[in-house]
DNA sequence: AGATTGGATTTTGGATCCAGTATTGATTAT
DNA sequence: ATAATCAATACTGGATCCAAAATCCAATCT
């Protein structure tokens, strides 16, 4: 099972996103597409399949002659997301409980504590990707596969945004108190409590973000 | 306000999906560019871009150095995806009804006219369309952009399959009907009702499928 | 006979080049 | 001074060409 080094679309992919999720692509601007592909070191094609790609997870937007745009996302925009992922995400948890196992519930465990390992190393980033990891891994457990591919594309566009949250005060704290809250419900097979934590959290996340985004960046 | 003729690449998407929809595209089938550039009568590079987004909609699955396949949509698929268009479009409904104006209604009722005048000419195609656009105008009032966008591709994703259901016996009676109710629960502002018939609708599409995917093609 | 290895062929991935469209800026007229 | 026009420029869209990877097939070995 030898690795395959990455095609360059998979690689600009992947710098696009974080450019742009970081904000060094400020939200409207055009993406020039000779100069962005100078930068990564690659030829335009690549780079334009890779576009069309984060078009169609709504990160940039497209007009025929023109190009491809930063597609920011408004207060309402982030809103939106975050009240799409809350019904998706609430499907998804409901089949996965009806589906648990207590091998899975192990594995979650083991996620949930690479989250905390990550977030005791005061490493950000890792404890954001693993935040994923935990919310995906528990996701997966639906058996629906479609219903994930949604959910990570909602994810996508909005981690820029995640990254802030976890940046600001004792919210990773909350986060690490949620999952294993989280946990606990599942392992008494109280969804309902699940999904009510999950509400919260996503509410509170969204809540700060609109704080974060009012007052304007320093 | 000239029309502008459409790029080669949203020319091939378009036709690229009616290929694979109208199953002329088998599914599972692997997709050889020079052979559809050719047949389509672009280069690989608008095509390359067109698949880019049918990935994206889930159409086409895609291996890095293999290409891309015709993604087959089992009968599992198939729940998963109208279980997926359940959660979203009763949001789009409510949200739609909750702002719903006169005008908005009227609107509607057009729209549900041409899908009677087309199911009268017994234009199967033009009715499976102007279905499409009753639907999109209804959610569309929902004011929330890009879950209109998640609900297309998800209609995008089974429109083969939704113009089987409209070749059988009575379904495009059946849709008319169904629309009215909708409408009429709509005046009533009984928004649980209108959901509660769009459920049923889908419940009804979903079994016919069922039972037209069971027995084998003649 | 079956599995395996090596090379020929096919197909995808990426770079470069050209054409068509949009943008910019200077020039002119009001 | 401002608006409109038109040429120069920059950028995107698409075609072609080359490289790299995968597939296919025959020859070889166990």
């Amino acid at each position: 099972m030898s690795v395959r080094p990455p095609t360059a679309q998979q690689f600009v992919l992947g710098e696009l996103r974080r450019a742009i999720t970081a904000g060094r692509l400020r939200p409207g601007a055009p993406i020039r597409q000779d100069a962005v592909a100078e930068e990564l070191g690659v030829s335009r094609v690549p780079l334009r399949e890779a576009l069309k790609t984060l078009q169609g997870e709504g990160l940039v937007s497209y007009q025929a002659h023109r190009g491809y745009f930063v597609e920011s996302l408004s207060l309402d925009d982030l809103r939106e997301a975050y009240r799409i992922r809350q019904l998706l995400e609430e499907e998804a948890v409901r089949r996965a409980a009806a589906r648990l196992t207590g091998a899975d519930l192990d594995r979650l465990d083991a996620a949930e504590r690479e989250v905390e390992r990550a977030g005791a190393a005061g490493d950000v980033l890792e404890m954001a990707a693993a935040n994923r990891r935990f919310h995906m891994a528990l996701f997966e457990l639906a058996g629906m596969p479609r219903l994930i591919r949604l959910i990570q594309s909602l994810w996508d566009a909005t981690d820029a945004y995640r990254s802030m949250y976890y940046g600001e005060g004792d919210n990773r704290a909350r986060v690490v108190d949620e999952h294993n809250a989280v946990l606990a419900a599942l392992r008494k097979c109280d969804v309902d409590e699940a999904v009510r934590i999950l509400d919260a959290h996503r509410d509170h996340a969204v809540a700060a973000l609109e704080a974060l985004l009012e007052e304007p960046p320093s």
